[in-house]
RNA sequence: GGGAGCGUGGCGCAGUCGGUUAGCGCACUGGGUUGUGGUCCCAGGGGUCGCGGGUUCGAGUCCCGUCGCUCCUCCCA
């Protein structure tokens, strides 16, 4: 193989694609619903942005960016996520100055120097929705639900939602305390990266699935239970408008994000088809972001999910996806007239609006036919020396194998194909 | 980052205790008489057996390294 496509970035071929533009077409159809508009960044970011926004202590931050510098010397990063580009966005157009209130969604590329695997590309695609500037539990209840929304509208069931509220930062500050009481004198039959994690982010501990750790983190008190009174009370509206839409979830008060900006609400959506890599969806608020990268205090909410996962998802359940249209109609040819004819003919139906196609490989009719069948042709047309000279030929239906004799005119290849 | 398994034509696979020209299915190309498809029949093209080194008279088959893939772990979407 003279080269091959970088570790971890692949090709989407032809034959996949469906899942891609259906995906693609569902969640711009259910952010249309939700009065999201559609908002494109950069794939390239100052580093500065993530280490700042996502926070130094961070895996994804750490130890997983594309990080280089430009012919300056300064130093770029390819985006690992979406929603720190689009505060940005959100502070430097001043968009607060314009309607403080926004709902945004992006779809594309995002990369992570990983191991990858299955459900994980080192250049993987999300889509996600951010609301930013508002504090309203209601909102998180709707990004939730546009999420089950787009979820129902692919066909997918049996998904379970995960929440908590990991609170405000003066109650996470708290809680980290707590936390650390209550492992003091377990940690040290705890694994390795426990014992760091209990130094460094004793959050971090609660997502140890070691079977060492697991005993004491089943009986860890729970973030939900250790909030403010005002990011209690937020939990418990989330909690009822959930109910109230009848969306189901499960509290989960080991759940904990690993990106620094997250606060009170936070979820996840998982898939019992997936492998190691079950999140297909995860977000929550950010109460303190937009401030952070230099905007007025303003509160946001939202999630990205994973595309690959979601397509490995659909595969399992749908099976094969043929999207592939059928082309209208093959022109077959016959010597040089009939091809003279068929590239004059193929461009007028074209400019018609039907999809055309001929030889250019100079087959055998045989074969030409065969193309045609293969290609899914509805109509087939031969034209040769007979056909040029009487303008006239013989339209062929390849599903029932009738034919009808036409003029040779756009207007009356056009009248019988549609 | 740690652990395990796997790498043979485009795809899916076979290849027996190492032995002579590396096979099969699908796909692809041509043909089955001169202007007609999806079935069928025949023929053909395409592989330095991931790459590099070693053992051996001889390696796709054994050993080492390396790269890649898959799964687990980790992390997250």
């Amino acid at each position: 193989m003279a080269y091959e496509s970088v570790r971890g970035m692949r090709d989407i071929l032809p034959q996949d694609i469906g899942y891609w533009t259906l995906l693609e077409d569902k969640v711009r159809e259910i952010a249309r619903r939700f009065n999201y508009r559609e908002i494109r960044v950069p794939l390239v970011e100052h580093t500065e942005l993530f280490s700042r926004g996502i926070g130094e202590a961070t895996d994804v931050v750490n130890k997983e960016m594309y990080t280089f510098p430009d012919k300056k010397g300064h130093s770029l990063t390819l985006r690992p996520e979406a929603t720190a580009s689009v505060v940005r966005a959100y502070v430097e157009h001043g968009l607060h100055t314009v309607e403080p209130f926004q709902k945004l969604f992006y779809i594309g590329p995002m990369f992570r120097y990983e191991k990858p695997q299955k459900g994980r590309s080192r250049q993987f695609h999300q889509y996600g929705v951010e609301a930013i500037g508002s504090l309203d539990p209601a909102l998180d209840v709707e990004v939730i639900n546009l999420a089950w929304e787009l979820m129902d509208s692919l066909g997918l069931k049996g998904l379970s939602l995960r929440l908590n509220s990991i609170g405000c930062a003066a109650d996470r500050k708290q809680y980290r305390q707590i936390l650390r009481d209550y492992f003091a004198k377990l940690i040290g039959t705890m694994c390795e990266d426990c014992q760091r994690r209990y130094e460094e982010n004793p959050l971090r501990i609660l997502d140890c699935k070691n079977d060492l750790c697991q005993p004491h983190i089943k009986d860890a008190p729970g973030s939900a239970d250790h909030l403010c009174k005002s990011c209690a009370d937020h939990f418990a509206q989330v909690e009822n408008y959930l109910k109230e839409l009848g969306l189901s979830y499960e509290i989960d008060s080991r759940l904990v994000r690993g990106l620094d900006y997250y606060t009170r609400t936070v979820f996840e959506l998982v898939s019992v088809d997936l492998g190691a890599q079950d999140e297909l969806l995860g977000g929550g608020r950010y109460d303190g972001l937009v401030e952070m990268l230099g905007g007025p205090p303003t509160p946001g909410v939202g999630f990205a999910g994973g595309m690959e996962r979601l397509i490995l998802v659909l595969k399992e359940r749908m099976g094969s996806l043929d999207d592939r249209q059928r082309l209208d109609l093959f022109l077959a040819t016959l010597g040089e007239e009939g091809r003279s004819l068929a590239l004059d003919l193929a461009r007028d139906l074209r400019r018609q609006g039907l999809s055309v196609d001929l030889d250019y490989r100079g087959r055998a009719l045989r074969k030409q036919m065969a193309q045609a069948n293969q290609l899914g042709a509805r109509y087939l047309l031969v034209l040769g020396d007979d056909e040029t000279a009487s303008k006239k030929g013989k339209l062929k239906e390849m599903d029932s194998g009738g034919e009808t004799e036409v003029m040779l005119t756009v207007e009356e290849i056009e009248r019988v194909i549609e």
